[in-house]
RNA sequence: GCCCUGGUAGCUCAGCGGAUAGAGCAACCGCCUCCUAAGCGGUAGGUCGCAGGUUCAAUUCCUGCCCAGGGCGCCA
């Protein structure tokens, strides 16, 4: 059910029946005395239409009957039309939400294919911090826009291709030379092995020599070099495979889309913009210039697809894998989770393949961009020893550090209890911590902040989950709940009216990329619940009201399950 | 030089054309014989970077400036 549509229609139709078309714009009631919905259209239709706000509001009010689900509309200010709904047709809803297994939120009138690139981390290296908000927002957005019935299609675009693999490869074979044989073990730590090589590359001319060599094998399709990089990349893979898995992502291997899977397409690529008229050699590179792409002293800024030695760039291959996604995959929309500062690239990218027809306008090119991973001092972020902060570190700590909390505020729990809520809060609150941040500046990495576990953070939903559990487990009884809802005490109807409201959240987490709003959304609903628990009884309450707290319990319940479930946090029945 | 972001309470952040700008943390005051106090209620805290403009209405849109971060030809 979704309210705030619903009333959007019915006034804007009433607008128009007043000789006023414009949209009612209809939002949530700034105060409670303003009621439930507000519609601030009629000023600015009034406007247009030259005539008095109030007088027009009276006329839509004339045309607009909504007496089977308000008790209240009336008109407020210079031309506000307040709207309480009422409290039966409320309770109606929240019973029809309780009894569906997606409670209430309908699926979306079309469907869309939408290709989501997300997490895409560098196998050349460990996974770090940096790693972070395009995987964990990523996740959310696809895991919401599949909740709402569309089709998503995963594209993890990692990097396993380039000049560095040479380097990498050249140091695996001299490790092996040395009778290190073992992959996994020289492979453990991946940042550890990567430091290392680049140390001897940029010491040893020798071996930068043979780095250099292995690129060009590499490249050539050398099938002994072939199998060195793919040991690397399947070891590589496996260790982001435990941080997804870690992580409570949804990818998977089958989502896997990598660099070089495009390589065969690259050639074939620059040929048909060389046929569209669209390429240009430009010392020696070739070039795809567009007029809204100006560089420095306003000379046109070049988007180089070949390099002067014959080589690809990853802009070639972004270019591949939209030909892909628009071609092979049918995809309406495709939205990139990745860093701001990319946004240049992204933006010529975007640009090229209309440009080349690869993707036509219906295809909505989207980049959801974030910041850059700064520390305390605002300077990209390292750790005292220059490094990066490994994302399995960053979970192991929050685990630990909700461990030692669990362990404090509920010894009574088993061993094996503590260990799985400090997992759920542990993680959770890492992820909640940026998922509920809509930041497109960078921001600033700080432990405390991000394993916070007090006020809103992920906690806070997760304890009031167990509140209720707990009285569904004081009153023996299963969950299921099936009496009628009755609203009387006002913390009781707070709570059913956010409860409607889940649908409307979901809506704007789809369409604009925003796990925040859903964070926010869950906060409200878990705060709504905690006054209802202070204010009324659940257990002890005389029926009729016992059954329908139960169920407003119940459904409270289902609610924050699913919406933290949508943002790949888990709950626990007790902590 | 040009182009992106951002500047809101001491700190971290919501709000982005509408009625008295909101949370959390930190501070202060209350609330556990009562379904888990990782909680609830309350107090205090703001020239929404600055200056113009558009509008019935601007924190929100436009212009200029200041501050911070990022990007701008063969790395990804």
């Amino acid at each position: 059910m979704n309210i705030r549509q619903l009333l959007e229609e019915r006034v804007s139709r009433a607008l128009a029946a007043a000789g006023a078309p414009a949209p009612a714009l209809v939002q949530h009631a700034a105060r409670p005395e303003f009621g439930d919905y507000q519609a601030n259209g009629v000023m600015a239709a009034a406007k247009t239409a030259k005539t008095n706000p109030r007088q027009l509001a009276q006329a839509v009010l004339e045309h607009l009957d909504l007496s089977d689900l308000a008790e209240r509309v009336e008109i407020a200010g210079p031309g506000f039309i307040n709207i309480r709904l009422r409290d039966d047709w409320l309770a109606q809803q929240l019973a029809a939400a309780a009894a569906d297994s997606k409670l209430g939120v309908r699926p979306v009138a079309e469907p869309q294919t939408v290709v989501v690139d997300y997490s895409g981390p560098n196998l050349a290296k460990e996974m770090h911090v940096g790693h972070l908000r395009s995987t964990i927002i990523g996740d959310a957005v696809v895991r919401v826009l599949e909740f709402l019935g569309h089709k998503v299609i995963r594209q993890n675009h990692v990097g396993d291709w380039g000049t560095q693999f040479g380097m990498l490869i050249a140091y695996m074979v001299r490790q092996r030379a040395e009778g290190k044989t073992d992959v996994s073990t020289q492979l453990a730590d991946l940042e550890a092995f990567y430091r290392e090589a680049k140390q001897l590359y940029d010491s040893d001319q020798a071996f930068a020599a043979e780095a250099r060599d292995y690129v060009v094998r590499l490249q050539s399709g050398d099938a002994e070099c072939l199998a060195l990089w793919k040991t690397f990349i399947d070891e590589s893979m496996r260790h982001c495979e435990e941080v997804y898995q870690r992580l409570n992502v949804t990818l998977t291997p089958a989502d896997v889309k990598p660099e070089s899977a495009y390589n065969d397409d690259l050639p074939v690529l620059v040929a048909e913009l060389r046929e569209k008229g669209l390429l240009t050699e430009s010392e020696g590179a070739q070039c795809v210039f567009l007029p809204e792409f100006i560089g420095k002293d306003d000379k046109p800024l070049p988007i180089i697809v070949q390099k002067s030695d014959g080589g690809y760039l990853y802009a070639t291959t972004d270019l591949a894998a939209i030909r892909h996604r628009v071609g092979r995959l049918k995809a309406d929309r495709i939205l990139y989770f990745v860093d701001a500062r990319q946004s240049l690239h992204l933006r010529q990218v975007f640009a090229v393949a209309r440009a080349a027809g690869w993707a036509p306008e219906s295809v909505s090119l989207e980049h959801l961009a974030f910041g850059t991973m700064m520390g305390e001092d605002g300077k990209p972020f390292k750790t005292r020893t220059g490094g990066t902060v490994k994302l399995i570190d960053l979970l192991d700590e929050a685990e630990q550090r909700a461990l030692r909390l669990v362990s404090e505020k509920n010894p009574e729990l088993s061993e094996e209890q503590r260990r799985e809520v400090a997992s759920a809060v542990g993680i959770g609150a890492v992820k909640y911590a940026d998922l509920s941040k809509n930041r497109t500046s960078d921001y600033i990495f700080n432990w405390d902040h991000m394993l916070s576990f007090d006020g809103n953070t992920a906690p806070y939903m997760q304890y009031a989950y167990t509140r209720i559990r707990s009285i569904f487990r004081r009153g023996e009884l299963d969950g299921k709940t099936d009496g009628s809802i009755i609203l009387a005490e006002p913390a009781e109807r707070a709570l059913g009216l956010k409860l409607i409201q889940f649908e409307e959240a979901l809506l704007t987490v789809a369409t604009e990329c925003v796990p925040h709003v859903l964070c926010g959304y869950l906060y409200d609903l878990a705060g709504a619940f905690m006054s209802f628990y202070e204010a009324c009884p659940v257990l002890k309450a005389e029926e009729p009201a016992r059954s329908s707290r139960l169920a407003l319990c119940g459904l409270t319940a289902a609610t924050i399950q699913t919406g933290l479930d949508l943002l790949g946090i888990r709950v626990v029945e007790q902590m």
